[in-house]
RNA sequence: GUCCCCAUCGUCUAGCCGGCCUAGGACACCGCCCUUUCAAGGCGGCAACACGGGUUCGAAUCCCGUUGGGGACGCCA
């Protein structure tokens, strides 16, 4: 049997860390066991389910590169068929139909709760077995097993034990006739011929209920694997309404989708002390069976080092063209100067992310307002204006505007003038930077080109002298 | 409250089918080295088996309990 993943996120909100991982790691079983993964799309709840997170979601999973085989598929188009198993049910006993008010059901809550019980359905309709009547609303409930047993073979956890007497008959259909959740996901895995049901471990608690379903459907479950939750720096859970952000954020702060991913997989999951995946290799290692059982803690700062990792050890040309995303969202062109693949071999082990590269690189492409004002006060001081005119002149006459050149010209400059390396190299640094801190200052210049690097320095010493005069 | 899940450094984890563990790796942090800045890199350091009972010659590893955390208890998914 081929096996089947999916995906099922509700459009009610952003795809987060959690679920990004969720569907990362439903498509490593799907990729691992040469299967397939179906993107669904769970929108049954019209009052909550939007377009824009349909798209959103849809987006961010285009970004991390997760392809599903099939998909996306909207519940919402797919309810005649929920209504042919409701219906069936029905007929068959296994469900029925239930009048209870909403605040006859507050009220049994409330007194179960004060009894110190589990709150929960009372079977009051169970047996009243009324067809549906035109003035009193009714619900379509699940006729649970109240003896026995369940038991949920999960792939992470072993298998779990539920009473039945713990479960209530859970509602199959709302009063506007619109199926729920715990039914439609039922008759989804089993249309789409799920092998495996990868999902966040609150879901746990709703499994032994769908397992009764897919009993009262007579068909056998498909597996499942619980993974545990995400939580915050505070410990508490990650969710669309707790400190989650959209992975799409990762996007615009400079994430690179790959290690964004390595970072997923490695939360819950390990293969011995390795850190860095490729994403081969995570397909080739990875089970659910080694998932871990316990919550883990997001963990920002290893998420920026792993995509350190990468804008380091990548393919500097496909790092180039993540920068120019960025570099678009400062209103960079990067015509205007060196090109992208020059300044990522430059600039990626001292950026932790793009967005960092792309701030750190604007110098390169567009001429600064201002000198960085700590920078300027410890780097260009008057006595700086004789070095700096002097090497002026000297980087005008080199013949091979290149690194090595350039910089014998800063070694000789320095030496001659009784300067140590840096008390020439900084000033330079800040004339043509306007900021204290990049690459090495030779393949800066060569990365500047000739031109721009002498119109700073002139600029520069243009600066001094006015300081000079108006101190 | 009831039910379910979980428990190794601050964080992610290795280990878990018992001895190889004076508990390993990584991030973060702190030193030192290197250095034209910022980095990167190298070397070193700090730091954990929640607690209590068992079982055993021997337990981080197995069992029970306690405590702590998380989840579920919807006409949300």
């Amino acid at each position: 049997m081929t096996v089947r993943t999916r995906f099922a996120p509700s459009p009610t909100g952003l795809l987060h860390i959690g679920g990004a991982r969720t569907a990362l790691f439903s498509w490593l079983h799907a990729r691992h066991h040469g299967g397939e993964f179906v993107l669904r799309i769970e929108d049954t709840d019209r009052e909550r389910s939007t377009a824009e997170s349909v798209a959103v979601i849809l987006e961010g999973m285009a970004w991390l590169g997760l392809e599903y085989d099939e998909g996306p598929i909207f519940q919402t188009q797919r309810f005649d068929r929920y209504h042919e198993v409701l219906s069936q049910l029905l007929s068959e006993g296994k469900a029925y139909r239930c009048y209870c008010s909403k605040e006859r059901l507050t009220v049994l809550r409330a007194e179960q709760m004060a009894r110190g019980d589990k709150p929960r359905y009372d079977g009051h309709c169970r047996h009243v077995r009324r067809p549906p009547s035109a003035t009193t609303p009714s619900v379509i409930r699940f006729l649970n097993p109240n003896e026995g047993t369940v038991v949920v073979p999960d792939l992470v956890r072993g298998a779990v034990e539920f009473r039945n007497d713990e479960l209530d008959d859970l509602v199959l259909a709302r009063t506007d006739g619109t199926p729920t959740y715990n039914l439609t996901v039922v008759v989804d895995d089993l249309d789409m011929a799920i092998t495996h049901v990868i999902r966040g471990d609150d879901h746990l608690n709703n499994t032994p209920r769908q397992i009764n379903i897919f009993q009262a459907l007579g068909s056998a479950p498909p597996s499942y694997a619980h993974v545990p939750m995400i939580m915050g720096s505070d410990g508490q859970r990650l969710s669309k309404r707790h400190g989650a952000v959209s992975v799409l954020q990762y996007r615009q702060e400079g994430y690179l989708p790959e290690a964004l991913l390595n970072y997923l997989v490695r939360l819950g999951w390990s293969h011995g002390d390795q850190e860095v995946f490729s994403l081969d290799e995570m397909v080739d290692f990875f089970d659910v069976r080694d998932v871990n059982r316990a919550a883990s803690t997001f963990d920002p700062d290893k998420l920026q080092w792993l995509n350190h990792q990468y804008i380091k050890n990548v393919d500097p040309a496909h790092i180039a063209r993540h920068l120019s995303w960025q570099m678009g969202r400062l209103n960079i062109d990067p015509a205007a100067g060196a090109a992208l693949i020059e300044v990522v071999m430059v600039q990626r082990e001292r950026s932790k992310t793009l967005r960092e590269m792309a701030q750190n690189s604007v110098f390169f492409y567009e001429d600064f307002d201002d000198y960085d004002a700590a920078a300027a006060k410890k780097h260009l001081k008057p006595g700086i204006i004789g070095p700096l005119t002097r090497i002026r002149e000297d980087l005008q006459a080199v013949s091979q505007w290149a690194a090595s050149s350039i910089h014998e010209v800063i070694v000789d400059n320095a030496e001659a003038g009784g300067l140590k390396l840096g008390q020439l190299a900084q000033p330079l640094r800040v004339a043509v930077c306007g900021r204290a801190a990049s690459p090495p200052i030779d393949t800066t210049l060569e990365l500047l080109g000739r031109e721009r690097a002498l119109a700073r320095i002139d600029r520069a010493i243009e600066y001094l002298r006015h300081q000079k005069s108006h101190p």
